[in-house]
RNA sequence: GCCUCGAUGGCGGAAUUGGUAGACGCGCUAGACUCAAAAUCUGGUGAGCUUUACGCUCAUGUGGGUUCGAUUCCCACUCGAGGCACCA
């Protein structure tokens, strides 16, 4: 993942996962693949626009410089990118497809028998006739086509930051706070962009089962975050003084088994149906002051509340289907209008909201459901309230049924009735996509007084933003664009009349949403990624990033992949195959690094102090990749005299150049060499043992590349490097396999130890080590004697030997008794053998 | 409250189709080098016990279970991290 060139640098945490993707793409060049290990800037955002506000410095200045100090900084690790093909979001180049892929989703809808995106005009021609052209349509019309855009415009209330002056998705959000700035946020009624992401949930949920390569807690929190629910839309009847002929109000719920239960009817303060009859509720004046008292309410004053349930009665009641009995209608906020129908209906007993505000207000309780408790009393306390199991009791034909088989019952019955249906739900909302700030990317909208919305013509992107000397957004709900008269001003392009272009930006999330694709053909001006070309390097293999993205960045990218998908722009489905989160790297003393706590390592001193290379073989060893680790200074020194060790290592070649690896499979399976043996058996057998150490360690250091376990890979070299400083000379030919090996973590050292011997030309031009098997296969093995389980022994035996079972065992029963563990008069009940590991004898 | 993950020496951690628990590194400690210190190198380092032995016992958050054998599997719990949360 690319990173956000931010002023303050970079800290030692950040390259972590540039460390492991250039130490995963070093190997494979090695292997011979093809390797593209790209790098690029995600630079539009508010800290540059803010960092102006504060200093005069113009963003598109104070980003360059930031690249610049960013790019000085990776190099220096010895992080090998295709500069070639660098990508910044904030060139004209790079947005003019981001607009591009906006034009795009504004120009479709999504056909729901397809499953799929299509261009727009094709529901124009569905419904009003086959090529009827958009600008034909009256303004009532053009509203029917509006709103299947995937690109809309709309009015609803929209989270606002007041600090940053500026609508928010809901991604946006920590426990309803700006990300960025900690602000609390306001439900604010704004004309915005908005996404319609909600078309590709059901998308985004099934294909999760095609990526067998993200790790399962990444998909279970997108799972959590689409949050798709099924359940019954029930439309009851609407009566009371003054209701309108034929009203109804339709509840949405997950638990219809429960509905012989329902008491009474909630609807959220900003739901429609407050909107639209407010003034002829009985009750409309206290109605007007609820609704009003919780649109100022802040959001620390609904934490403070708690789960105290305030409300107010409407006057008005809706029928019960099942009961025929009048449920009072209430409004409260703690129904929510984004979810659902925006209106509840209560069942007390099994709910225990539903339960507090029937408590609050002295609303009937009836038990519909027998818990497997077996509980069959009145309902009067909170923890008598049972949701997830049981039968159902006083609910006519349902009774007697586990709830699941009345869920289904009810359903059929309901819809069979004409009294609701079946419907889907998301917690997911719609992508708020329009940021009133200066400093992202222009939407490539024009407001025609004549046509009225109209996009900029795709020959004429990109809208690039033009400079301005003030950044201060204007509050009202616009950004800072507004202000600059010759660029808001333009042509309708249709009808040339004056119209203005539309002020609004994009979200940072834009750009991020598709760059990976642009990496193919960095310089492409025709098109966002060339079909007559060869290589387009999707879906991306391998996807390295921090876990915070997996409800963000990773939501949006899957989303606009798809739609390109639809276009026919990519060839897959899934924009990234395999996903690895990087932990953090936390201050020394647990805490995060921050500027905050003063705690922040900078990778300048590290480097400087102990070189580029033990701070990327130390990152890679501090821990399990995925886990969250704190810096140890001391660590870095450990590091670093592994890498002293390895240079030193040069001074013991030895003269005689004695290929180890082509060392005859004999010299590892010897047994431990006796005081008598002759010095020359003696050394062949060290030889035989650094011979098998090696190869172990080109396994294992393979693999773990490959399965990202890079500190147990550090670990294994480590552990060769030990056994090469134990023995009296090495063999060149041993030495050079380990430094391949070594070179992908330690660029710097190993290229220059590879000049010193000789080489002319990069270590990493040559061939990655390969395991010899043979050696492997050939090597001595340990047996671990047990009796009843506990350790008593061990037999090292040849691998032939340890084939014959009978043998192995009468060898361990006789080492037993000469080291008196075991007694010959002793009964051996069972005797276990697991070839090559383990012998019990049970007595 | 729900979802996901985790808990192993003084510290970071290693080991799971069930098979030697504590690899590797840090720290600590003893020794070598040194006038001395630092650096470096070498050895030791989970706890306890004794008959000091290629010895025994205990030990992977707690309590149970399955098994010849459990850090690994199952059940119940405790604590911690991350995500979601008045989502019907």
């Amino acid at each position: 993942m690319f990173p956000y060139p931010s002023g303050a640098g970079l800290h030692v945490g950040h390259p972590k996962g540039y460390i492991a993707t250039d130490i995963y793409a070093r190997m494979m060049g090695m292997r011979g693949k093809n390797v593209l290990h790209p790098m690029g800037w995600d630079a539009f955002g508010l800290p540059a626009e803010n960092h102006a506000l504060k200093t005069g410095e113009k963003p598109a200045v104070a980003t360059a410089k930031n690249i610049t100090t960013f790019k000085k900084q990776l190099n220096m690790l010895g992080l090998g990118y295709d500069w070639e093909r660098e990508v910044n979001t904030t060139d004209p180049s790079f947005y003019k497809w981001t607009q591009w892929i906006f034009l795009k989703l504004w120009d479709s809808y999504y056909d729901a028998d397809k499953n799929k995106a299509l261009p727009i005009q094709k529901l124009i021609d569905q419904t009003f006739g086959k090529d009827t052209s958009y600008y034909d349509l009256n303004a009532e019309d053009k509203k029917i086509i509006d709103a299947h855009r995937l690109a809309f415009a709309s009015t609803a209330p929209i989270n606002w930051c007041p600090s940053c002056q500026t609508g928010l998705a809901n991604e946006d959000l920590e426990h309803g706070r700006c990300e960025r700035c900690d602000s609390m946020v306001e439900l604010r009624p704004m004309k915005q962009w908005k996404l319609r992401i909600t078309k590709y949930a059901d998308r985004m949920l099934d294909d999760l089962k095609l990526l067998t390569n993200w790790e399962d807690f990444i998909k279970s929190m997108q799972t959590n975050w689409i949050g798709k629910k099924t359940g019954l839309n029930i439309i009851y009847e609407v009566k009371g003084p003054r209701v309108p002929a034929n009203t109804t109000i339709t509840t949405f719920t997950t638990r219809p088994d429960t509905n012989f239960g329902a008491t009474f009817v909630v609807v959220a303060p900003e739901s429609e149906f407050v909107a639209r009859h407010l003034s002829l509720f009985p009750h409309h004046q206290a109605a007007a002051k609820y609704v009003n008292a919780t649109k100022h309410k802040s959001e620390l004053e609904r934490i403070a509340e708690g789960r105290a349930k305030t409300g107010v009665d409407t006057g008005w009641v809706a029928i019960n289907h099942l009961t025929g009995k009048e449920m009072p209608i209430f409004i409260a906020d703690f129904v929510l209008a984004a979810f659902g129908t925006g209106h509840v209906v209560g069942v007390p007993g099994h709910d225990l909201r539903d339960f507090e505000f029937a408590e609050a207000f002295n609303l009937p309780v009836i038990r519909v459901v027998q818990g497997s408790d077996g509980d069959f009393s009145d309902i009067t306390s909170p923890d008598q309230v049972q949701e997830e199991n049981g039968t159902m009791v006083n609910s006519d034909f349902l009774n007697g049924l586990d709830i699941h088989a009345a869920t289904e019952k009810i359903m059929d019955y309901m819809e069979i009735k004409g009294w609701g249906e079946r419907v889907v739900n998301y917690r997911l909302q719609d992508w708020v996509f329009s940021r009133q700030r200066y400093w992202g990317e222009p939407i490539p909208m024009i407001h025609c007084p004549k046509c009225g919305l109209v996009p900029v013509p795709e020959s004429e992107l990109p809208v690039t933003l033009p400079d301005v000397e003030h950044y201060e957004p204007s509050g009202t709900g616009e950004s800072p664009l507004v202000n600059i008269k010759d660029w808001i001003n333009v042509k309708c392009p249709l009808c040339s009349a004056a119209s203005q272009r539309e002020a609004n930006t994009m979200p940072q999330w834009a750009g991020s949403s598709w760059y990976y694709l642009r990496y193919a053909d960095p310089i492409n001006n025709s098109a966002l990624i060339d079909p007559k070309k060869e290589k387009h390097w999707q879906p991306v293999d391998f996807y390295v990033g921090g876990a915070e993205h997996a409800t963000r960045h990773l939501i949006y990218a899957r989303f606009w992949h798809k739609f390109l998908f639809d276009l026919g722009v990519v060839s897959h489905p899934e924009p990234f195959t395999r996903l690895q989160h990087v932990g953090l790297i936390m201050a020394e003393d647990g805490r995060k690094m921050s500027k905050r706590w003063n705690n922040v390592v900078n990778p300048d001193d590290v480097v400087r102090e102990f070189g580029a290379d033990a701070m990327r073989v130390y990152e890679m060893f501090m821990g399990p990749f995925g886990d969250s680790v704190a810096w140890s200074t001391q660590g870095v020194v450990g590091c670093r005299k592994f890498l002293d060790k390895v240079w030193e290592l040069q001074t013991k070649l030895s003269s005689i150049d004695f290929d180890l690896t082509k060392a005859v499979p004999e010299l590892v399976s010897s047994e431990r060499p006796s005081p008598e043996t002759k010095s020359s058996q003696i050394q062949n057998h060290h030889r035989g043992k650094l011979c098998l150490i090696l190869h172990q360690t080109i396994q294992k250091v393979t693999t773990d590349i490959l399965s990202f376990k890079l500190n147990t890979a550090v670990s294994a070299m480590m552990i060769l490097a030990n056994a090469f400083t134990k023995a009296p000379t090495i063999d060149r030919h041993s030495y050079e396999k380990f430094l391949l090996l070594l070179a992908p973590f330690a660029p710097h050292l190993c290229e220059e130890i590879w000049a010193n011997l000789g080489h002319d030309q990069s270590i990493f031009l040559e061939d990655w080590p390969v395991v010899d098997s043979k050696i492997i296969a050939a090597a001595a093995i340990t047996i671990i004697i047990q009796i009843n389980g506990k350790l008593r022994a061990e037999l090292i035996c040849t691998p032939e030997e340890a084939r014959d079972q009978d043998l192995v065992i009468s060898r361990a029963k006789n080492l037993l008794y000469e080291k008196n563990k075991l007694d010959p008069t002793q009964v051996v009940r069972k005797e276990i053998y697991v070839p090559n590991k383990i012998i019990n004898l049970v007595v």
